[in-house]
DNA sequence: TTTGTTTATCGTAATATTGCAATAAATAAA
DNA sequence: TTTATTTATTGCAATATTACGATAAACAAA
């Protein structure tokens, strides 16, 4: 085998993999921290910032885009880029729900 | 190449996205939720649990033993496993500082 | 000691991810 | 139209992950 059998789980769990499988890599963590550092929406400036070529940067920002933990406007010939906060949130209600029932479940 | 280019980020960039990648897996996520759904902690039931055999759940739980989301103690022949509270709130905490981040600045 | 129970490790095959050069696609400006 | 500028895609090599059978390790009980 290999490939992680994702038919034997549920939706909610392969939800939350996905999501939390965008942000496994240092370099989209890197690129979440410089969305949120700038104020105003980045493109290419990523590629400028982040020590990865540009193809690689693409491929990243299309990974965080498919797990819509950002979104892409289109201006004129650029692309801004920003986090989406519906996503950032549905991250923290998981852990919400974590937090909730584990009330001494502890060993 | 191949290997992620990880002595190119922060620390806590790092730290972070192993954290995710230890949560990056259904079979991961399906762990943690059968560690919150049983009152006492468990060992060796996850196996029955999950349609996964013995030594894919004993990685499963290497990895998240490594991430220190779990932690597990010996009881006898068995090993009990359990949520470590501490890396849950490291984890929502990363998310209040994007919540917090994330005011009027998207596109 | 021998037996059974529980968990970890090894070895290996299948698959997925990462990174980048080359190139394409899209569009603004000249 | 031609030329820049910006982003996406293709193709490929290097590496990592996933899964499991076989087996080992640890230890309680007989």
């Amino acid at each position: 085998m290999g490939a992680s059998k994702s038919a034997s789980f549920s939706a909610t769990q392969n939800e939350m993999a996905t999501l939390f499988k965008a942000l496994s890599h240092p370099a989209r963590i890197a690129i979440v921290d410089y969305l949120l550092a700038v104020d105003s929406c980045i493109c290419g400036d990523i590629v400028n910032e982040l020590p990865l070529a540009q193809p690689t940067i693409s491929q990243h920002l299309k990974e965080l885009k498919n797990a819509n933990i950002i979104q892409g406007t289109i201006e004129g010939t650029a692309i801004c880029y920003c986090l989406n906060p519906d996503t950032i949130t549905q991250i923290e209600n998981y852990f919400g729900m974590i937090r909730h029932q584990l009330k001494n479940k502890c060993c």
